[in-house]
RNA sequence: GGAGGAUUCGCCUAGUUGGCCUAGGGCGCACGAUUGGAAAUCGUGUUUCGGGAAACCGAUCAGGGGUUCAAAUCCCCUAUCCUCCGCCA
């Protein structure tokens, strides 16, 4: 969400922004001339009903027909004080509608464009040559008996499958690993709920009414959140943090869910794109003035569990265009997938600097003492999609599969073997 | 699912025949006095949000609605927590 107070001191600041987005930049003026109708109307109301105040109090110390005018005067001015109010909560339910629709202003650093226009900054190992044809992570999976896609699609339909054996145990050591790579950072972990409440889901940037990812319970008005950044970013809601305190640092283990609505041919094969994985998150809550330096943390820590992983990738730093509702900059890390020559996304961190933290009331205490509103970031350190990439660039040519060396005390094994 | 009880300014709590509640007290915290320094003691301050340069004004007693000139206080709905009953793993 956006801070008015800022808006009126610097409407360019968002004008620029929305052009960046690609989106409409009128809506600042149509937010400011609100902004403006709402303050009026609340000012008019909080005289009257300072006087009405006022009246209210003389009256009990009245008595005869002074009384009785005052009572008449009360009457009346409860009447306008009631209709200046209606004024002014109308108003202000518009502008809250509207205000809560614009996305984050953009970091002016991001890349200018859309979804392609995204800059590469980093290349860390290089694709592996193989001297024989290389499987893909489906064929691979099933050699070793560790996916199963076919029993999920007729338990569950498509894109779901069951991990087990050697995949199963594969997904909770990399998990584990994650988990315990964060916690040694001084991450608190979290198991968090999967269902939340509508208010956690918009709190967090997405907006329950449109967005064709969400799975929704309207039975029970929950939602199945795609990332556990929502319900870590709704943890602190409503409260003040204690500003030496920060950042707080949250590892968030979930399972997530995703429609996936209008990906129809898009990544049929194998567990690229699905409709349930698991995943540990970072959470951060952070002073505004530290989150470029978080943000850089975050990136730091997703590198370290890739390259505990062994596996070759790229950094980009998407495009303004790009960038969804709450973040200001995302960086992502893409790993090689020999099976399609091409890289894919594997971690994502978002610096959501205030948005986030501003619809859901997450503040601090700072050194005078005064509440400020905090920043917040989310990054990646593990998914299910992992074992795509760990798979293909770790397979060996009899169809076995090489556990990269650090994983190993997690997954309990070696080397994964084809399993007839 | 049913029946009761609870929800007050960070924490504990006063306040329920509606009107100096403009919410009192304690703890904690901050600043000051006292002290060689500290403890103890005393004093002052301390909900949050919005508007305003400021003085100040308005809102805020779980949330929403209602009654009234006036609601922490009365009525209705909702949420959360606790106790009991039922049902289920």
């Amino acid at each position: 969400m956006i801070d008015l107070r800022t808006l009126r001191e610097d409407p360019d600041r968002l004008r620029a922004s929305q052009r960046a987005r690609g989106e409409d930049d009128t809506v600042v003026d149509t937010l400011l001339s609100l902004d403006e109708r709402r303050r009026s109307a609340l000012g008019s109301f909080e005289s009257l009903r300072a006087e009405q105040k006022n009246v209210g109090k003389s009256v009990s110390k009245a008595s005869g027909d002074e009384r009785q005018a005052l009572l008449d005067r009360a009457k009346d001015l409860a009447a306008q004080v009631k209709a200046a109010e209606a004024e002014a909560e109308q108003l202000g339910a518009e502008l809250e509608a509207m205000t809560m629709a614009v996305p984050n202003i953009v970091d002016p650093a991001a890349p200018v464009g859309g979804e392609d226009d995204y800059v590469v900054l980093d290349h860390v190992g290089t694709p592996r040559e193989f001297d024989f044809t290389p499987r893909d992570h489906l064929e691979l999976g099933e050699l070793l008996g560790a996916i199963d896609m076919e029993r999920g699609a007729k338990v569950s339909g498509s894109r779901f499958f069951f991990l087990r054996g050697a995949g199963a145990r594969l997904q909770l050591g990399l998990l584990n690993m994650a988990m315990q790579q964060a916690v040694e950072a001084g991450f608190v972990p979290m198991i968090t709920p999967v269902l939340v409440k509508p208010e956690s889901m918009q709190g967090t940037g997405f907006t329950i009414a449109h967005d064709s990812e969400i799975y929704r319970l309207p039975e029970d008005d929950l939602y199945l959140v795609g990332t556990s950044e929502v319900p870590l970013a709704a943890y602190h809601a409503d409260e003040i943090l204690d500003g030496s305190q920060l950042p707080y640092r949250y590892a968030g283990w979930s399972s997530c869910f995703r429609r996936e609505a209008g990906s129809y041919g898009k990544d049929t094969r194998g567990i690229i794109r699905v409709h349930q994985f698991d995943k540990v998150e970072m959470f951060s809550y952070c002073k505004p003035e530290d989150s470029a330096e978080e943000h850089q943390r975050l990136l730091a820590w997703e590198k370290q569990m890739l390259d505990k992983c062994e596996l070759p990738y790229r950094v980009i730093d998407t495009a303004a265009g790009d960038l969804g509702m709450s973040a200001a900059r995302k960086f992502d890390c893409e790993g090689w997938i020999p099976s399609q020559g091409r890289y894919r996304e594997l971690t994502s961190t978002s610096n959501c600097t205030e948005f986030q933290a501003r619809r859901l009331k997450v503040r601090f205490r700072d050194e005078d003492g005064k509440p400020r509103v905090v920043s917040t970031l989310n990054g990646t350190l593990a998914t299910t999609r992992w074992i795509v990439a760990i798979l293909e660039n770790h397979q060996q040519a009899d169809g076995s599969v090489v556990v990269p060396k650090a994983l190993r005390p997690f997954v309990g094994l070696d080397v994964l073997e084809p399993v007839k």
